[in-house]
DNA sequence: TGCATGAATGAAAGCGCTTACATTTTACCG
DNA sequence: CGGTAAAATGTAAGCGCTTTCATTCATGCA
C-alpha cells in the first residue's frame, strides 16, 4: 500500500482487497467475468481507498482513450452551438467525453485541431462538413481513425446531415410561388464552406427551373453588419421584392436593415432565412425559414460514430429539411397567390 | 523498427536517427536542450516515420495530459457558447485541448461531469458559478486539480467573473431615475444559480435603497415561452410601467409578449435585459441591457487556470459590466426625465 | 466417487513514453 | 595543452493499467 502522497493504484487495491490486480481490473470493466462476492470485496476496497483508475495507464494499456473530438468552425453559431451540445449528450455518459476545438472558418487552423485532437488519443471525431484538403481524410484512415461528417451530406464519407442543396430550392420554390421574380440573394461565404455553397446552388438551380436568375448576389461573411451592408447594396436595384439569406443570422441582419431603410417586411420585401435558430422567433416579422433539425443531426452523430468506433457498420443518415412559413414573406405586390 | 501495422514509436525513431530514445523525447519535448545538428536528424526520422507519440504512454510517462476539462450548464445558452468558444481559443494552442461537458442545470449531473473529466485525466477545470456541493471543492482538492470559476465572483476560490449583483443594481438603479416606481422583474430560476440570484439581490437591493419594492417577481426556467408567460401574468397589475429581466433571452420573451398584447414598447412599458448577447439587437426596439464581457471573460479564465496549473500564483479578476442604453427603456409617462 | 468442462482467478509481460542519473563530449581557461 | 565545468547524450527504471495464458476452483454427469 502505497500511502504516502500519491494516489492508490491497482496494486493498492488489490493488496487490500486479496485479490490479483486483473480481478481488480476485471471488477472496474466487465463486472460480469467476476463473481458477486469478490466484486463485492473489490468494490469495497476501491471505495475505502478513493481509488480512481489512473488515465494515462488506462489508455496505454487498452489503446482506448474514451474521447470524441469534434472540430467546429465556432461556437459562436448558435448552430454548431446546439449541435455540439446534442453530440454530447448523446454519447453514452460515462463511456466518452467530448473535446471540442474550434477552427474559426479556418482550413489551415481545422487541420491543426484535427491533429491536435487525434494526438490527444480522441477514439473518433466528428467534423462539419466535407469540403476540407483530402489529405486529411487519407491522414485519418491511415491513423484507422474513424469519423463522422455533420451538416451536409458527406458524399463518399460517413455523415449525419441533411441536403442543404434541396431545402434551399424548397424556399426558392415557395418564393417564386407567391410571384416573385426579382431576387436577390445574401449568400454565406462559399470557399471552403460547401454548406454555403450548396444552398447557394440549391437556390440558383431553383431560379433556373423557373426560367430566372438572381438580380444580384453577394457573399458576406457571418454577422448582422455584413448582411445589412449587403442588403442594402441590393436594394439599390429597385425591382428586387424579395431576398433569400443563406442563413438566420444574415436575414435578421438584413431586415435590421430594411427596417432602417423604412422597408416594410413582408408588405415591401420578402426575406428568407435558413437554419431556424432561437433568433428566427425574436426578429420582428419572425422569419420564414428553412428549419434544420440541429439537435437531431447531433444525436444521429453522435450514435453514428460510436457504432464505427464500436467496429460496427454504421449508416449515414440524411434528415429532411422543412419549410418553416412566418411574417417574413409574403405574394408579391400586385400578384394574387398565397398570403 | 517494428515495421508490420502498427506504429512507429520512439524506438523506431531513435533507432532511425542513430539517437537514444531519451534523445527523441527531448527534441520533441525540450528542443533547446539539444543540438541543432541532432534535431535535425531526429526530426527528419519523425517526419520519415510519421511518427505520433502514442498519448496514453505519454500521460502515463509524464502526468500530465494537455487536457483542460470545462462543465457548463448547455451550450445553447449563447452566453455559454461565447465563454467556451473564447476560453478554448485562448488556450495555448497544442499545448492544450478543451474536453467540455454540460450539466444541463443539474448538480448531480454537474457532479458526475467533473468526476468524468477529472478522470480522464484534465490537467485543470472550468466551472460555472461557485454555488455547488462543498464536497466537490475538497474533491478537486484532494486530486489537486486546479479550477477556474467563471460568470461569478468566485468568493474564496479562484474565478474570473463579473459582479450580477451591481451590474442588475445599475440597471435598476437607471429604471428608478427615469421615474418608474412600479416595476416587476423576470429572474431565472435562483435554486443552485449564484448569477441569477446575485441579479434578483442587486435588483432588489437597489429598489430598497429607494425605499421600494417589487410589484411583482416570478421566478421562470430559460426560455422565452417561459418569460413570455411570466409578462403576461405580471402585467397584469395595470400599475406596472417596467419589467427588469434577468437576462436578455427572458427580456426577448418579454418584449414578444408585449406585441402579442398590443403594448408598445417602450412607450406603454421598459424592459431590460442582461448579458448582451446577440439577440439584444435583433429584436424590435433593441434591448437596454447590461453588457457582459463573455469573451474577455474567457480568456482572462484561460490565463488564469493556465498560470494554475504550471503552479503560478494566478490572480482572480473581476470584469466590469456596462450598460447599454438601446430602445427598449423610457421615461416613465408624465415624468420628464431622461429621454 | 472420479473426471471432464467451463468459469473464476492469478502471474506476469508488456503498452510507449519520460526522466533521474550516469556518462561522454564540448568549450573554455590558465 | 591539460584540466575542469557545462552541455549533450545515453542508460534504464519505472509510470499504472490491461490482457494473455496458465492455473485453480466449482459444477454436473457417468
Amino acid at each position: 500500500m502505497t500511502e504516502k502522497t500519491s494516489h492508490a493504484t491497482v496494486d493498492d487495491v488489490a493488496a487490500l482487497a486479496g485479490v490479483s490486480t486483473a480481478t481488480v481490473s476485471r471488477c472496474l470493466n466487465a463486472p460480469d467475468r467476476v463473481t458477486a462476492a469478490t466484486r463485492e470485496k473489490v468494490m469495497t476496497a476501491v471505495r475505502a481507498l478513493n481509488y480512481t483508475p489512473n488515465f494515462g495507464a488506462k489508455a496505454l494499456a487498452s489503446k482506448r482513450t474514451g474521447i470524441i473530438g469534434a472540430v467546429v468552425p465556432t461556437l459562436e453559431n448558435a448552430v454548431f452551438a446546439h449541435g455540439v451540445d446534442a453530440f454530447e449528450r448523446a454519447l453514452a455518459p460515462g463511456k466518452f467525453a467530448l473535446l471540442v476545438a474550434s477552427s474559426g472558418y479556418e482550413a489551415g487552423r481545422e487541420k491543426r485541431q484535427i491533429e491536435a485532437l487525434v494526438a490527444r488519443g480522441a477514439d473518433g471525431l466528428l467534423l462539419v462538413g466535407f469540403d476540407r484538403d483530402p489529405a486529411i481524410y487519407d491522414w485519418l484512415a491511415l491513423r484507422k481513425v474513424p469519423y463522422v461528417l455533420a451538416w451536409s451530406s458527406g458524399e463518399s464519407h460517413p455523415y449525419a446531415g441533411f441536403d442543404n442543396l434541396s431545402g434551399m430550392a424548397a424556399m426558392v420554390g415557395m418564393v417564386l410561388e407567391l410571384g416573385h421574380r426579382n431576387i436577390a440573394m445574401i449568400s454565406g461565404i462559399t470557399s471552403g464552406n460547401d454548406r454555403a455553397r450548396d444552398r447557394l446552388e440549391g437556390a440558383r438551380s431553383a431560379m433556373a427551373q423557373a426560367g430566372l436568375s438572381f438580380c444580384g448576389v453577394r457573399e458576406v461573411a457571418y454577422g448582422l453588419e455584413s448582411a445589412a451592408g449587403a442588403f442594402s447594396a441590393l436594394m439599390a436595384d429597385r425591382r428586387v421584392t424579395a431576398v433569400i439569406c443563406g442563413n438566420d443570422v444574415l436575414a435578421a441582419g438584413a431586415l435590421r436593415a430594411a427596417h432602417g431603410m423604412g422597408l416594410r417586411v413582408p408588405e415591401d420585401v420578402t426575406i428568407t432565412g435558413f437554419d431556424d435558430i432561437d433568433i428566427a422567433e425574436i426578429t420582428w416579422p419572425q422569419l420564414t425559414t428553412v428549419r434544420v433539425p440541429h439537435s437531431r443531426m447531433g444525436e444521429e452523430a453522435a450514435r453514428l460514430l460510436q457504432d464505427l468506433i464500436a467496429g460496427r457498420p454504421g449508416e449515414s443518415v440524411l434528415l429532411a429539411t422543412e419549410l418553416v412559413r412566418r411574417g417574413s414573406h409574403a405574394a408579391v405586390a400586385g400578384a394574387g397567390i398565397l398570403p
